[in-house]
RNA sequence: GGUGGAGUGGGAGAGUGGCUGAAUCCACCAGUUUGCUAAACUGGCGUGCGGGUAACCGUACCGCGGGUUCGAAUCCCGCCUCCACCGCCA
C-alpha cells in the first residue's frame, strides 16, 4: 500500500496517476479521506501519549510515597492515575478504530503507476512495447491445436485431470511430462547463470504472507483457501519468496537480492470458460519459475530492464515469436508500478498467449511487507520489489506444440534438447 | 495427537512487580594508540508512532492477544512457535 505520508506531500502525482488506472472524482476522495483519518490519527496518538506520561508519571510517584512510608498521601493518588487509565483505555481504543478505518481505506487505493504507463481501460489499450519483427510462422491447414496435439501424441490428458481432481487440473504423461520437466530445470539453470538464488519454497502460505504481496485483501477470490487450517494455496511463487524478506531490514550493500523458484501455481481463475480457456490456455495448476529481485529504489528501473532482458534471451533460445506490452493503467495489477507482458504467438490458434509478466513494484509491497534497507544516514528507508514469471510453463508448452509440429511430429528447440534427451516428439 | 520445558536487542545471555528499553559478553561502527595487521583503550550501537528546524523530548514494543495492579519483561488466562520424550508416519 501507498504511504499515507507520500499521498499527502504528493497530492498532485497521485491524482494524475489514479487517473490512468481510471479514477474518477468519486474514487479519489480516498485521498482526502486517507489523509483526514491520518490527521485524526496523529491527534489522538498526541494526546494519548499525553495521558500515558501523565499516568507513567504519577504511578512513578506513588512508588516512592510507599518507599517513604507515607501510605494515605500514595492510596490517595491512587483514584487519580484510575481516572487517567480509564480516560486513556478510551483513547486507545480511539486509536486503533482509526487507525483500523486508515488501514481500509489505504488497502483500496492501487499503487501509482510509473510516468510511462499508458492511460487506458483494458487490454486493448495496452501499448505494443516491442514487437515482433520476423514473419509470424504461419501453419498449413492440417495443423492442429495443442489440446489435439496432446490426444494424437498422448503428452496430457484434460479428462483424466477431471477425473482426478476437476476441470483445469491437467495431466501431463509421457514425453509431455517430460518436457514439461526439461523445461522447468532449462529454466531454473539459466536463473541460476544470471545469478538468482534458487528457492523451493511452501506452497500454502498464511495470511500474513498473502497480505506482504498484496494477493489479500485485493484477490481473495482467486486463491484456494484451505480452510481447516487458515492457509492459501500459492497463486505464484512471488507470495513465499518475497515474503522471505518480510521484517526484515538489509543494508545497503545487500542489494540487489535476487531469488527464483519453481512452484506449481494455483489459481481460481472464477467464471472463465469458453474458446479461449480450451487447452492449456487457462487451468488451475500450472507450473512457473519466478524470478525476484529486492533493489534499492534507485536501481530499480535498471533491474526491471535486466528482467526484460533475462526473460527475452529465454524467448529467443526457446526460438518462439514474442512480443511485449507494457501495460496501460485499467490493465496495470492493483499492486504495480510499471508491467511488461510478454505474450508468444500461438500459431494454430492464431493468437497471442501471455506467459510472462514483469514488474516493479516500487515500494507498494515493501510497505505492507516493512521490507527496508538503512541508507547512507542509517536511516530505514523502504526497498523496491520486483518479479516476473521466466516462465509460466502451460501457455510455453502450449506454444512449442503448435509452432513446432511437422508432418513427422514435433520438434523439439535445440536448447532444450539436452533437457529432454530426445529431439522430436512422435 | 500426548506429556514436559522454553520463547528477552544482530547473536549469546542476565533479569520474578517500581531504581529495566533492559546488566554482561560477542559481533558491528567511529576514534586513540600503532610501520601494517592484531591487541588494548574510549565512545557509539533496536524499531514504530507523536512533537520539534535540530539537539532532543514523550510514548509503545521483552513470541502474539487479553487480564490483574497505582505500576508488568516479571503475576494470571488464551493462542502461536521452538526444543525434548512418547505415539503415528513419507
Amino acid at each position: 500500500m501507498l504511504q499515507v505520508n507520500y499521498i499527502r506531500t504528493n497530492k498532485e502525482k497521485v491524482i494524475n496517476g489514479l487517473r490512468k488506472r481510471m479514477f474518477n472524482d468519486e474514487d479519489l476522495k480516498l485521498l482526502d479521506e486517507a489523509i483526514l483519518l491520518d490527521d485524526k490519527r496523529k491527534s489522538i496518538q498526541t494526546e494519548l501519549d499525553q495521558l500515558l506520561a501523565q499516568r507513567n508519571k504519577r504511578s512513578k510517584e506513588i512508588g516512592d510515597l510507599f518507599k517513604q512510608g507515607k501510605a494515605d498521601e500514595a492510596n490517595a493518588s491512587k483514584s487519580k492515575v484510575a481516572e487517567l487509565k480509564e480516560t486513556s483505555e478510551t483513547k486507545q481504543k480511539d486509536l486503533n478504530t482509526t487507525m483500523q478505518q486508515l488501514t481500509e481505506v489505504l488497502y483500496k487505493i492501487p499503487n501509482i503507476p510509473h510516468d510511462s504507463v499508458p492511460k487506458g481501460n483494458s487490454d486493448e489499450d495496452n501499448e505494443v512495447f516491442q514487437d515482433w519483427k520476423n514473419p509470424l510462422p504461419v501453419l498449413d491447414d492440417s495443423a492442429l491445436p495443442h489440446w489435439e496435439l496432446a490426444k494424437q501424441y498422448n503428452l496430457f490428458d484434460l479428462e483424466l485431470g477431471v477425473k482426478i481432481t476437476g476441470a483445469g487440473f491437467p495431466l501431463y504423461r509421457g514425453k509431455g511430462a517430460k518436457l514439461q520437466r526439461a523445461l522447468i530445470n532449462f529454466f531454473l539453470d539459466e536463473a541460476h547463470q544470471a545469478g538468482y538464488e534458487e528457492i523451493i519454497p511452501p506452497l500454502l502460505v498464511n495470511e500474513a504472507t498473502a497480505r506482504g504481496t498484496g494477493q489479500l485483501p485485493d484477490k481473495e477470490g482467486q486463491m484456494y483457501y484451505a480452510e481447516k487450517d487458515d492457509l492459501y494455496l500459492i497463486p505464484t511463487a512471488e507470495v513465499p519468496i518475497t515474503n522471505v524478506y518480510r521484517d526484515v531490514i538489509l543494508d545497503e550493500k545487500d542489494f540487489p537480492v535476487k531469488l527464483t523458484g519453481y512452484t506449481p501455481c494455483f489459481r481460481r481463475e472464477a467464471g472463465s470458460y469458453g474458446a479461449h480457456v480450451r487447452g492449456l490456455n487457462r487451468v488451475h495448476q500450472f507450473d512457473k519459475i519466478e524470478i525476484v529481485q529486492i533493489q534499492h529504489p534507485e536501481k530499480s528501473y535498471d533491474t526491471l530492464n535486466e528482467m526484460l532482458d533475462h526473460v527475452r534471451g529465454l524467448m529467443d533460445k526457446l526460438d518462439l515469436p514474442y512480443r511485449i506490452l507494457r501495460l496501460c493503467g485499467g490493465d496495470l495489477g492493483f499492486t504495480s508500478a510499471l508491467t511488461f507482458d510478454f505474450e508468444v504467438y500461438s500459431a494454430a490458434q492464431k493468437r497471442w498467449l501471455e506467459v510472462s509478466s514483469v514488474s516493479n513494484f516500487e515500494t507498494f509491497q515493501s510497505n505492507r511487507m516493512k521490507l527496508r534497507y538503512r541508507d547512507a544516514n542509517r536511516k530505514t528507508q523502504l526497498a523496491h520489489t520486483l518479479n516476473g514469471s521466466a516462465l509460466a510453463l502451460a501457455r510455453i508448452v502450449a506454444a512449442i506444440l503448435e509452432n513446432n509440429q511437422t508432418p513427422n511430429g514435433i520438434a523439439i528447440p535445440k536448447a532444450l534438447q539436452a533437457y529432454t534427451r530426445f529431439d522430436i516428439i512422435d
